[in-house]
DNA sequence: CGGAATGTTGAACCGTTTCAAACGGAGTGG
DNA sequence: CCACTCCGTTTGAAACGGTTCAACATTCCG
């Protein structure tokens, strides 16, 4: 698997780079923090509900999801995770997890230890900073994903969702053509935007009969990214990118 | 106003010893802070989308709460603010602010300049430790939001509101009668639910038919918190409380 | 190949919204 | 003290967006 051996450890500063400015320091420190890598497949769970950790789970490659559980077990999917982002950065501070995490995809996961990190953090409390912007962003986006259910109706929701995900993916050069995989079920779907999976095939077939989006099995292609930033009434403020990029 | 001065700051201390455990050094420390306090009437703004700030206002007195707008113009109330939260934390790290918060009742402010605090979280580590942690709490309300108004009906999720309320105001003795101010209005109970003021008029009405709550004027009163509790299926764990207090 | 999971479609249903009208209380000015 | 207005609450009837249920098609995967 690693024969050609990345340090995986990059994309988490590829990540942090997105928010925060970083010495160069900074990023040597960050790549010599020691880790011990590993793939998780489809539907694993990287975090529980009542968890408690030693250790921080560094997304590598792949997609995951944080949901919540209803007293009735209904899901209510509350954040996506993308590569670059500490999984259960918050165990670092406080004890108990109050969600799941559970990937959609088969992902490779850099496991780093507590103490490696505080001890990181210590030495360098530029970096200590910057991951607590990395919360503060997810906090931002926890947030719109609250006016998004609800004050947003079905089709104005996924539309700002497929936005969202574009745009934190990086996908979202303005104009173009641009596809991306979207590695959720119909049924995964409803569960992030508080619908039901029958609701979304009907509202994804509206749009792409409107010309806002083209599917092919998994997978997402935005012919306008304008029209449907339009639709969607998609401003990328609260994403918190230091580097103003379009829209 | 302030004859008889009692340090506004002691509610901060009070807000952060709820999730942390704080040395006495550090209270005195917290204690020893420069500020100017200010009132604030019912509807004003104490923090606007957009804006950047050089200090922090933290809520001394009074209920605000935190809004999001759509781009119709629609309003989504994503957090309430009580006494004791800093309610523009994320500005000391994260420079734009992405939702306006705003008064609901009469609100005593003390501002604390950036860099004041700065230095005292240089000094003393455990406080920024602390301060993450309080916004990693807010991250997790923000969550537990999100699943109440993705998966619960708008009777759940009126209870659900009314528990996280009284739990974070610290009346939730279990069994008896607490009552306490509810300074909403129905249009803004309906802002913070993603229901309609008529629809919250109904279900409140049906909730006191019931018994699970009663109500004068702007106040609520529990008759019966477990009974409550039960029709929420509210579990406090998400408030992240370190004492632990029932239920 | 076969079985399970996911996607698709229609019809009936229901929770919530919308619109509109009336009511009540608090504050103001004559 | 009354009349007036403003704001929030209350109530009803009709309309709508989204759900539910059920059947069938398709894709995935061992």
């Amino acid at each position: 698997m690693n024969t050609v051996t990345i340090n995986p450890l990059v994309c988490l500063v590829g990540k942090l780079s997105l928010h925060s400015v970083l010495s160069l320091e900074d990023r040597v420190s960050l790549l010599q923090l020691p880790y011990s890598s590993r793939i998780f497949e489809a539907g694993s769970f990287l975090l529980r509900d009542g968890d408690v950790r030693d250790d921080c789970g560094l997304l590598v490659s792949g997609i995951a999801c944080r949901h919540k559980l209803n007293a009735d077990g209904q899901r209510q999917i509350v954040a996506m995770h993308i590569p670059g982002e500490i999984v259960d950065l918050q165990q670092l501070y406080v004890d108990i997890a109050d969600s799941n995490v559970q990937t959609l995809t088969s992902c490779e996961v850099a496991k780093i230890s507590h103490s490696a990190l505080r001890q990181l953090i210590a030495e360098r409390p530029s970096i200590g900073h910057t991951l607590v912007v990395s919360a503060l962003v997810e906090l931002s986006l926890a947030r719109e994903w609250v006016l998004n259910i609800g004050r947003r109706d079905a089709r104005t929701r996924i539309s700002h969702f497929l936005c969202e995900f574009a745009f934190r993916l990086g996908r979202h050069e303005s104009e173009s053509v641009e596809a991306y995989e979207l590695p959720m079920t119909q049924e995964q779907l409803g569960d992030a935007l508080g619908l039901t999976a029958v609701h979304i095939n009907r509202m994804l077939k509206r749009l792409v009969e409107d010309g806002l989006i083209e599917r092919s099995k998994r997978g997402i292609t935005i012919p306008n990214w304008k029209s449907l930033v339009r639709e969607a009434g998609f401003n990328s403020r609260y994403l918190h990118l230091v580097p103003d990029l379009g829209v």
